[in-house]
DNA sequence: CTTGGCGCAATTTGATCATATTCTGGAGGC
DNA sequence: GCCTCCAGAATATGATCAAATTGCGCCAAG
């Protein structure tokens, strides 16, 4: 009679296979809003989500309840939720933080590095660049976090990184924006800075280097912020 | 006909009277897990809430949800919710980001500060004392938060001041542990040289006392649970 | 006669609950 | 000692209730 528990066993691939609705809920919608499909401002209804990803209600009232605790949504105090507006004190504060909290990331990855991590950290930036030569904004923004994301995991800081990831989910919306308006040519980094003083197993000059790459490329977003308020 | 609206309008008091179910159960459970009342390790099961706060599944799912997305709460993967248990490398964590946050907040908030501020900040620090000479623990905790909270909101920063917040629901359960060890008396503060420094207008004294004060009261809490491992 | 504002009602959306289903952990038998 | 089965708890659904916004129609003013 328990046929189904047979085929789950199989179906148990990397570490937990089964995950619960709202855990996938949760995870579409984070990468809805991480790669800017949501735009700022934007009405996020409970009904819209179960027809669109075609879930119940209970996991979906669950996913954004989280995201609302992670910054990544808005409560109006009416009921409704929306993806917050960015205003330039918000981007102030998030780029503070993001300096602190990355180039401290940096430091203990780069204090922890393996060889391959930083061959890993390359092929990304590769995949990085080609996206951008193709100008494929989804692809830029994918792998950019990604480059991200794996420095934080080297990092060994659990909380420091859940930190910054939360931080992204509050300007990835006005990352998208800004992509779509001064493309993706123009946003520089400082990732082949990083990956050189990685190997050259200079602690200090991969925190230098994504130091910079974070105060520059909030800076991008800063500028094209308060032109769009001017214009 | 429509009886109801009519009394709706007058019980609107301060702002938003009518408050859904989910988020007086997230309050609760908030200031149970801020006030120590949860010890670290112990689980946290949605049954068990229903009963003892007397609401329904739902609301309380949610507010496990967020809390959990806030790192108060813990899921275990086998669909169990936990208080966190902190080791030295996680307060570690806390207390560089504490060490930034708390000392940026409080000197944003010297620097819009008003004359009246000054009086609630020495108002909250003698209820603290207070609370401190009669060895109220509970006390201890409310207004040592409440100090806190305030300068938070001072600094006009709702970002910096959710993180900061934040970070207080991680290390509240153990807080509430080191109190019990080492009573209220031995717990240093730095808020009287806050406070002298907010009157004086020094903006950098402010900060550096906060600083110190932050410091040095996760200094306590760690070598307490570094003892307590060793024991 | 047109237009602007106001209030009521209809619809849409959110909140909560009762219930069915699924899963985990452990007890007991082999 | 391992496997099976069971109890308890969590997950997920849909229905129901409540609230808020939107849109319509009416009235009054220009």
């Amino acid at each position: 009679m328990n046929v189904k528990t047979a085929e789950q066993g199989a179906v148990e691939l990397s570490e937990g296979g089964r995950r619960p609705e709202h855990e996938l809920v949760y995870r579409r919608l984070r990468t809805l809003i991480l790669h800017g499909e949501l735009v700022p401002g934007q009405a996020v209804t409970i009904q819209g989500l179960t027809t669109d990803l075609s879930a119940g209600m209970t996991p979906v009232r669950e996913a954004i309840r989280r995201l609302t605790a992670e910054g990544a949504l808005m409560a109006q105090g009416n009921r409704r939720v929306s993806v917050p507006i960015l205003g330039p004190e918000n981007l102030e504060e998030i780029i503070f933080i993001r300096e602190a909290l990355d180039t401290e990331l940096a430091r203990r990855a780069a204090d922890r590095a393996k060889p391959e991590d930083a061959n890993r950290l390359e092929a990304i930036d590769m995949a990085l660049d080609a996206a951008i030569r193709r100008g494929d904004v989804r692809g830029y923004l994918t792998e950019n976090h990604r480059f991200h994301t794996a420095i934080y995991e080297m990092a060994g800081a659990p909380i420091l990184a859940e930190l910054a990831e939360g931080l992204w989910l509050r300007f990835g919306p006005s990352l998208r924006v800004v992509c779509g308006r001064v493309g993706t040519q123009n946003v520089p980094d400082r990732h082949k800075e990083a990956i050189a003083a990685l190997r050259a197993g200079d602690v200090e000059g991969v925190a230098q280097a994504m130091r910079e790459d974070v105060v520059q490329g909030m800076d991008v977003i800063r500028m094209v912020l308060s032109e769009a308020i001017s214009a």
